[in-house]
DNA sequence: TTCTAAACGAGACGGTACGTCACGTCTTCTG
DNA sequence: CAGAAGACGTGACGTACCGTCTCGTTTAGAA
């Protein structure tokens, strides 16, 4: 058994999808976009580093966007901490992601799936779910703060998370990722504390 | 005699950049822009719309980033207020602000320039500038409040300024530039008096 | 069910060349020179009459000047006759070749491949292959016409039909192929006969 | 007075042509067909060279192909000798014509002069009437002959003399002008003696 | 002596065609 | 029957020249 692949050559497993191509197929585009960039970023591109016809990416991925949202999703997700302190979970939270942004190349791909999401409107959609997603996903640092009495009652947990992850973005799109613990700590500090004199 | 008889046509007024051709392409590439977006933006199709020759495009804008950024510097800027209230001031920034770019269409022509700074070095650069520049512009809503007292002296004014237009990208960004004055209401309250309980 | 839409477009027919797209090029481009000389030549030009994309083209020819040649290679090309009297068989040949020049449009092909080959060194290559086989070709009459005895053994076949061939060409490239008879006649005595008084 | 002509610039003498740019732009145009050949030779490379204007070129010369026969005209043609024998004269005719064309570089102007006659008709009829010229005047060496009855008196000058320059042509045009003298005089023998057994 | 007319260089203009790239669709062949 | 391979028509890319234009300058010759 296993003979045949020595020759390294891909091929149908019957009616259905093969998990092999797939992967292939997204390893390829995640390198492209992390050693390239979007610019670099085609499908005739994928299909010659996975070694994958094109039709078999186009039967699995109706458009670009897509597979692009596939490969970011592929990506693993920056944990929230627990500390007790809301501003020390911000802090930690985006040290964090700026550092996986960083050195995973997961940071390039987010990017493309943001400008391509300017042209595309399934992408749009995605990503605004994801978007969406995060918002609540970030928001439980402040829901717990407010569980603890550490965050007034009246203030929007989501929209904190917004305020979070807007931040986040903006150095993302702007190149701004190096990391200045300082001014991290000074955004968690205005955002908790409040900057009344 | 010898009435002109092509009286609509462009051509050369010498050896000097002629207006008119400016003129014409800017207006056709916004025009492009506001009402088919990013991805019906070609050189081809501004040089069409403008009836401009392509070679007049790239003679003066070296690549299609450099045009979509003349076509938003065209665009008027928002001014900041000065009610000496700094929660009122951002309030009123953020609202005209997304009116701005909801009506004028120049919502969709930002967008475009932040999705094509992500593939294009020199339209990042550019975009970094701006983005600079509006932090410094904005800033100034909080450098006046610090110096009416109103706002402590530790806070940073660029670093505030960047937490608020931050918020105004995420939205354009992610579709959701819809005028929810609560929301904006909340966003410059929590910004402002913190969220300690 | 699912009735062919696109009745009359040619696409694909797999891994391979298409012959219906490689037939309507070479014809369209054929019609192109006969009606219209080779100014009116261009790959734009054939592509469009072909109904065949520019990249189609240039994936079998590699340029203009080898489309051309592929063109001229389609045309029938002339006999020789062997009436046993080289005169005549020389007369003969060249009433037959003006007439098929004139007839076919293939003189204006030929013209246009020679002037091609002015500027075009592969085209100058296959020109010069083309023009020694045709040499080769039409010495024939003059080898068959030693071998009876009738040409002194002294004279070189080649060079007497280059004799011949150039007088075509000279007439071609300076639209002269109206019929003489009677120069042409005179051309084939004084070729044979010698001018010695 | 007559500060200004130090740094070289060439300009107006009035209302009236300027030999020297003339000269100059008949000068850059030969420099570059024989450096470059027909490929290169646009209205554009000549201006750059002569540092002339475009429209002092379109002024006065309508065309490329008139500037084209302009600049052959330049070129020195080549005397025919009259040694008393007609085979002689033939030899030296083309064994010096060949050895102008190569070592002058007039053979390329003159290639590039028939190409440009296959496709504008300016070119063609001023190609017509100049190798109608050039057939007179070779016919000299055959109506000199006639005239000392050296050849016989049905044979036409002009047709011998097409001959002559069919076959120049024909080696010009297929790269063939390597000095062969044997082949020459192959050449003349056979026109003149006949080839009848 | 002043003014006019035309030539000069320069180079921008609207275009056409170039040769290349990627698109998304198609068909054939292979395993 | 999925998968690779790769050809197909489409259309945008950025470049080279085309032939025309207007500019500001220069100078000879007419007024």
């Amino acid at each position: 058994m296993a003979v045949k692949e020595a020759i390294g050559r891909r091929t149908s497993i019957g009616a259905q999808r093969n998990p092999a191509s797939e992967e292939a197929i997204l390893k390829a585009a995640e390198e492209i976009l992390v050693e390239s960039g979007l610019s670099a970023f085609s499908i005739e591109a994928v299909a010659k580093r996975a070694k994958a016809g094109k039709p078999t990416i186009y039967r699995w991925w109706p458009s670009k966007a897509v597979l692009l949202l596939d490969v970011y999703h592929r990506q693993k997700t920056v944990p929230i901490s627990d500390t007790g302190n809301v501003a020390e979970d911000i802090f930690l939270f985006l040290t964090a992601l700026f550092q996986h942004w960083r050195q995973t190349g997961s940071g390039a791909i987010f990017r493309s799936v943001i400008a391509e999401a300017q042209s595309d409107a399934a992408a749009a959609e995605a990503l605004a779910a994801y978007a969406a997603g995060r918002r609540k996903y970030i928001g439980e640092i402040f829901r717990r703060a407010q569980a603890r009495k550490e965050v007034a009652g009246w203030a929007d947990p989501e929209l904190l998370a917004e305020m979070v992850s807007s931040l986040a973005w903006n150095r993302l799109l702007t190149n701004r990722l190096d990391p200045d613990p300082e001014d991290l700590r000074l955004f968690a500090r205005q955002l908790t504390e409040g900057i009344r004199a």
